[in-house]
DNA sequence: TATTCTAAGTTATATGCTATTACATTCGCC
DNA sequence: GGCGAATGTAATAGCATATAACTTAGAATA
């Protein structure tokens, strides 16, 4: 590893560390365009190497676009860690979703590149992929700042992470400039984090109380 | 207008209906693989007609793109629509989601196509493609049943709408199929649908008491 | 009915991307 | 210092989008 420059030094026949930097420029292509903007050809003249050069480190394109989709989710998952970790009169789970929608609708291509492409569904269990995926979910459920009773936390984690989602989804197609949508983005967000929290308090409370009576 | 085939009648030299022929096989192709399956050469092939023909009825690979969408909106609409109408005990409400959710996993490719490319948010005002999202909202509405006290339907059509489209997408990216998913699917759909039902009466209740103690 | 205009098709071709093959260079290890 | 593996390059095949120039059939009208 002799750089960690996006571009080649100058005469030096080895780039020093490629597959990283394709990684990274890709990222930033994929940033307003989604995974159609990335392309092999147009990376590699960008990063002053030949044009098969990144087929070295990557066996096809899907293969490169898989290891983009997970850097792209460790950076959501450290923008959520941080969001979460930072002092804030807010609840940990209502950070979470700002930030969520916030990256949603700021980074665009990059949320549709992780969430809406094949790349993600078809990756296999135990993949590098499937497991940040997995991590970033882990996420969630800590936010909720709740104990784990049965598969509550779970499935409230699953409710509001379906709807943070969900909007981030009808904002991007425009639902919410229309005249019709008399609610902004941030309202929504907030009422689902509300309603998540009222649920989680009454479902672990009733299934503490049925613990209770029944031991 | 000579035929309303798919294929091309032998021996012809114009293929009839080439534009819907286009759009219907486009849609067949984009039903696994999304966007991405949609080839114009292997669509000119499969229809027996030259690989350029094609862009006698589409400026480009965009324009075919946006117009198998909207063809795609429409039968979503229908399919809503016929699932409200036909009779059952469930609500229209239930009925709705169950049928997106249903068309969302059945249909994986094409609901990509839809909700999860940058075709509609690219889409401008106008627009058939436009107009055919909207109407496809105004079901939403529809499917509240509930009578229109100022945006509050608005409000909650998108939250349901939000929430069942962020289910079908966690559900194609896998997390519902994990171990620590103890929550089908259709159980959080459930769950969504009897919260907007909740939140609507409570709402429209309120909003008419503070009605009628103003007036 | 013959003519002519236009819509819709054709062939040929330029350009860009993915991917493979065969060859060249450098790095690191012994 | 030499050798093998890793990592680059050049050349090329194959496929997709898109355009240009030409051709045909259908329709509209004299």
């Amino acid at each position: 590893m002799r750089s960690q420059l996006a571009r080649k030094p100058e005469n030096t026949y080895h780039h020093g560390d490629l597959r990283d930097a394709l990684i990274k420029a890709a990222l930033r292509e994929a940033e307003q365009g989604g995974a159609e903007a990335i392309s092999i050809k147009a990376l590699a003249k960008q990063l002053g190497v030949s044009q098969p050069a990144p087929y070295r480190h990557f066996a096809d394109r899907e293969a490169l676009l898989a290891a983009v989709t997970a850097e792209a989710f460790r950076q959501f998952s450290a923008m959520l860690r941080e969001a979460m970790t930072k002092p804030s009169k807010q609840s940990k789970l209502s950070r979470l979703a700002q930030a969520t929608l916030d990256f949603g609708l700021r980074r665009n291509g990059v949320y549709r590149l992780m969430f809406a492409s094949r790349t993600v569904s078809c990756a296999a269990r135990g993949s590098e992929l499937h497991e940040v995926t997995r991590e970033t979910f882990e996420l969630v459920i800590e936010a909720l700042e709740a104990p784990a009773v049965g598969y509550l936390r779970e499935r409230q984690a699953l409710k509001i992470w379906a709807a943070l989602h969900g909007v981030v989804m009808l904002a991007e197609q425009g639902l919410f400039t229309g005249e019709a949508a008399h609610a902004t983005r941030e309202e929504l967000v907030e009422d689902f984090v509300n309603e998540t929290k009222a649920a989680l308090a009454v479902a672990i409370k009733d299934a503490q109380r049925r613990k209770k009576a029944g031991g």
